[in-house]
DNA sequence: TCCTCTATACTTAGGGA
DNA sequence: GTCCCTAAGTATAGAGG
């Protein structure tokens, strides 16, 4: 009842420099990331807007936020109605994409079925998740879910690092003054390109009900 | 003087739905927007995390934040990505394509064996679930599958994006109709296509702290 | 690692220039 | 569109579980 009572400092004021404790830095890491996910979201259903969000963690995690109409860009990425479709250039390179763009969307489909598969087998506990979720929880990431998921995209990493490290072939040959892709080899641990993430992220999984994604992938 | 003097209202709580009133609704998109970059940066200064952003203003705006090495990339961009020649490139466009065609061949097949492995884990799961592991245990295998697929598909889109990206460069020299407007300390407003944004979202690094790129391209 | 708790720093709605 | 202003809603530092 006194006032010594008090055992709690309330929020401090802190310098915006690196928190030097490590711990700290996680902790803070952590509530921040989820505050600017949430921050996101907001602003995204008070202006509809879209955002997309990617952080790299210190410890080279990443983590992504996106809130978008997921199949619409999707779809518009893949026909190629977004970007370059407008153009009336048709060359050699067009025809290219073209064709990787067919594989692409093969690919997709392949996805699609897979994802059903996956339903299906999901299916006798998948009410379970719908009891619970908040509105919010669909925007923030899921913490259960992104932990399980670390442990289990580690098996992707391979997976990754031999498509990104394609990726930097091309990238590195193309743009030969531009080293980007060398620059970002800061352990060898190298994060896949989040190009087009804008696009990406606006996709979600129509498997689900969230009208966000929230992603971690482990590189 | 008088208690009647008071004519601001102070904060309103608001609901979290859109703004139905344009006016408010670009207000506070610009504000919002201006705290979210502002957020962003504070945590990678605090934790050292590398943070890119992208937003799309419901007018079809992007604004992209990044914190890496603000300098060289833009630098490269202004100059390199919208001046490049597509005749140089022409050829080189061509290799890459292959090879990438390649390898796009060779990721199918890890998808495969990815399922397969999906399979496993999912026999594997429900055996666990015999046993005695949490609803939310099963839960996060099975996100992990549907996240693990996304995250291949998105490892290929990034791939072929990357070579789009190149050859948008080329053909995209007309759609680049950009204004230019660089402020860089925490407001850079810069014009690119999307495959410029994937380069330059690739390109977190160590870099700088409280300057955060901000870029925002007209589409 | 994440959640809880508290006190308080920070952000921002609404209105005006 | 930006900036200012104020009041008050919100996010969060630090400590503990």
């Amino acid at each position: 009842m006194e006032a010594s009572k008090q055992k709690n400092k309330g929020l401090q004021k802190i310098e915006i420099k690196r928190v030097e404790r490590k711990s700290a830095r996680q902790v803070t890491f952590s509530k921040r990331k989820k505050g600017l996910f949430n921050k996101a979201s907001e602003l995204c259903v008070l202006c509809g807007a879209e955002v997309a969000i990617v952080i790299m963690s210190p410890h080279k995690r990443a983590f992504t936020f996106g809130h978008p109409n997921p199949d619409d860009v999707l779809d518009r990425f893949l026909t190629g109605a977004g970007a370059e479709s407008s153009l009336a250039a048709t060359t050699v390179e067009d025809e290219k994409l073209e064709r990787l763009k067919q594989e692409y969307v093969e690919l997709l489909n392949r996805l699609k079925e897979e994802e059903k598969k996956r339903d299906e087998i999901a299916k006798k506990r998948g009410n379970d998740r719908a009891n619970g979720v908040f509105w919010w929880d669909q925007y923030s990431i899921d913490d259960m879910e992104r932990d399980e998921l670390e442990l289990y995209l580690k098996s992707l990493e391979k997976l990754k690092t031999s498509v990104k490290s394609k990726v930097d072939e091309l990238a590195a040959a193309s743009v030969a003054s531009n080293n980007f892709v060398n620059q970002f080899n800061i352990d060898n641990n190298i994060p896949i390109d989040f190009g087009s993430e804008f696009d990406d992220l606006c996709c979600l999984l129509e498997g689900t009900n969230e009208d966000g994604i929230l992603r971690n992938l482990d590189l």
